[in-house]
RNA sequence: GGGCUCGUGGUGUAGCGGCCUAACAUGCCAGCCUGUCACGCUGGAGAUCGCCGGUUCGAAUCCGGUCGAGCCCGCCA
């Protein structure tokens, strides 16, 4: 018996019903308790002229004690009724009222689930933020989301497949966490970052088709999207194109949508798929927030040929930089301090200015660089950002066209919900494909895969894996290889990046100059990647898949904007567990078994030995 | 590693150099109440304002440091 489930046809019936007291209003002679648990909440009366004794236990009864009523089921009088709950129209009449559990005071409420309380205190005491409604709610629809994803998966022919935690370390991407071997002394296991080797190896093995919902860890600072521990949808499936993996992964992603969350609109079917160099110059991202406008512009031809009278935009000009625009609706009003906040936010993502133009409500347009552009320039800029009276239009203009794209990109998306464009409601789901396979790292000296080392590189651009010394252990920044697109696909929801993947290098040759290009020496490649490299000399099949953060979806799906609101025990920004206070001082005894000793913190040596 | 914000009874906030012997709401405790459902009424307890130091005749309030939390940059193949 649950305290959601009795209704009118229940009454008469005697039951017996445990759960929390939600709260307690004592009349003196008449007691009520509405006693919950996660399935609802049932009113328990407790009338002391006809038992007495259970009177006695409930004048004792507390916020969050635990108890077992036996009692029997009535309709409530009439007028008494509650249409706020489910079970409203009934209620129990206590026999007996048995504490099964006392609790203290919680520090926080329990049954006001709107009270604000700080997120440090709901995560130290995480066991009552769970029972409030909300938390629970979300913790919910996060297993459905889970369900639904395992239900997709299995109707389509995938086969679920764990894979180990203790790794072995691989370099590149992000800082691995490391576990010391205590039967190999002085050798460590790597948590896995992903399952992306081993799910290859599986395709090598002959699975067809594999998922996993696999829990991975990276040991970079926290954000509200990024935990150092965190759920992703792995799957890969063989004999695959890219468009193959896009279909199905689409069609999976909306039969979920669908069925956790059957409210919310869908805004573009089937998803659009926008090339990476277009979502650059459209949106200044890699993961657009389609549900509003916007749009990046590019003023070079408003500005016109020669001179545009303003310094800052010809040395641009001059070293082949970029120039362009958004234009944000309504904002054409705003203060000084308003926009000198915009050109901080500018400047904090690497612009060095913010210029702008507002056009007033009478269609006339003001701008700080009037004076330099002049009237027919300034007019020609309006008419190209299509900005109309009361408008305002952000200029921004760089050397790097990453740079302009950046910080107008992260303008669009910060304004854009500022200005409440985007329908909180829709999911507005896109693919972003045909990355660029590399990205020059002059420090090292190398090109660095720009998601993932094993991706493949379209089949048209695959003669540019090449290097300009014609060596290719000796790599340059003008390579050819600069210009090689992957097989790369990343689907974004609401600007947020939900995943990623791609078709593999599956050929040992071809993987081999790709290692090659990324810095790795023949040697080094076998130091590091051995397995997965002589599996390939088995017959690996072609194949190609994905991986989809968890945590995001449950978060996008239940309005959230940090992933801690839909983890049962998440940890802080500095890594720590706050309910049970990890990570914790080792044991000495531990790490001697590891022959291991702790140093302290690097910050606390004194240098030297 | 860096920037910004926050820290005041159990909780959430107000106070931002003297009017503070720190206010309000809620919670908590006690008493009364037989139809409430955020029950009501009466009374009561509860904070040296995160911590350390400084400025000042005087600090919750200003300054420096430190700890904790959050947002962001770097970082996150």
């Amino acid at each position: 018996m649950t305290c959601g489930q009795l209704r009118p046809e229940d009454a008469g019936r005697e039951v017996l019903i445990a759960g929390w007291v939600h709260r307690r209003r004592d009349y003196g002679g008449l007691i009520f308790i509405d006693l919950r648990d996660r399935y609802g909440l049932t009113q328990i009366v407790v009338n002391e002229a006809e038992s007495p004794d259970a009177t006695a236990v409930a004048d004792r009864v507390r916020n969050e004690f635990v108890l077992e009523i036996k009692g029997k089921v009535a309709r409530r009088l009439a007028g008494t009724e509650n249409p706020k709950l489910e079970t409203g129209a009934i209620e129990v009449q206590a026999q007996t009222v048995e504490i099964l559990n006392e609790a203290q005071t919680p520090p926080f409420y329990v049954n006001e689930p709107d009270a604000p309380v700080e997120e440090s205190l709901r995560l130290k005491y995480r066991y009552l933020d769970i029972r409030r409604r909300p938390m629970l709610e979300r913790l919910m629809l996060r297993s459905e989301l889970v369900h639904a994803v395992r239900e997709a998966h299995y109707r389509a022919g995938f086969v679920e497949v764990e894979t180990p935690i203790l790794l072995k370390s691989t370099p590149e991407g992000a800082r691995d966490f490391i576990v010391p071997s205590r039967l190999q002394p002085g050798m460590v296991y790597a948590l896995p970052q992903s399952p992306q080797q081993l799910k290859q190896l599986l395709m090598v093995a002959g699975m067809d088709r594999y998922f996993q919902i696999a829990r991975c860890f990276r040991d970079e600072d926290l954000r509200g999207d990024r935990q150092l521990e965190f759920t992703q949808l792995d799957l890969e499936m063989s004999f695959v194109t890219e468009q193959r993996v896009m279909d199905f992964v689409e069609a999976m992603i909306v039969e979920v949508s669908r069925a956790v969350v059957p409210d919310r609109p869908i805004q573009t079917l089937p998803f659009p798929r926008i090339d990476y160099h277009d979502a650059i110059e459209r949106f200044g991202s890699d993961k657009p927030d389609l549900r509003f406008g916007m749009e990046l512009v590019d003023l070079a031809g408003a500005l016109g040929e020669g001179s545009t009278g303003f310094r800052v935009f010809d040395e641009v000009r001059a070293v082949g930089g970029r120039i362009k625009a958004i234009a944000a609706p309504g904002m054409g009003n705003s203060s000084r301090s308003q926009i000198d906040e915009l050109a901080e936010f500018a400047r904090r993502h690497g612009s060095k200015g913010l210029a702008h133009i507002s056009v007033g409500a009478d269609g006339t347009a003001h701008s700080p660089i009037a004076k330099f552009l002049g009237e027919e320039r300034i007019a020609a800029v309006v008419s190209e950002a299509a900005a109309g009276p009361g408008d305002l239009i952000l200029v921004v203009a760089d050397a790097s066209r990453q740079v302009v794209a950046d910080v107008l990109g992260r303008l669009r998306q910060e304004l854009g919900l500022r200005l409440g464009l985007a329908d909180p409601n829709v999911l507005a789901y896109c693919w972003v494909f045909h990355f660029p396979m590399y990205q020059w790292d002059s420090e090292k000296r190398r090109w660095d895969a720009t998601h993932n080392p094993f991706s493949g590189v379209l089949p048209e651009d695959e003669k540019l894996l090449v290097t300009e010394s014609g060596d290719p252990y000796r790599p340059s920044r003008g390579d050819p290889a600069g210009r090689a697109r992957a097989m790369q696909y990343d689907i974004a929801l609401n600007g947020w990046e939900l995943g990623g993947g791609s078709v593999r290098i599956h050929r040992r040759e071809l993987l081999e100059r790709s290692f090659a290009l990324q810095g790795y020496s023949l040697d080094k490649m076998h130091q590091l990647f051995g397995g997965i490299l002589g599996a390939f000399d088995y017959g690996a099949p072609p194949h190609g898949g994905i991986a989809m953060g968890i945590d995001r979806w449950a978060a996008l799906f239940s309005h959230q904007t940090n992933i801690r609101e839909v983890m049962a025990f998440p940890k802080t920004q500095s890594g720590t567990d706050l309910m049970l206070e990890a990570p914790s001082q080792p044991d000495p005894e531990q790490y001697a078994e590891l022959g291991l000793r702790f140093e302290g913190a690097p910050s606390q040596q004194t240098g030297g030995q």
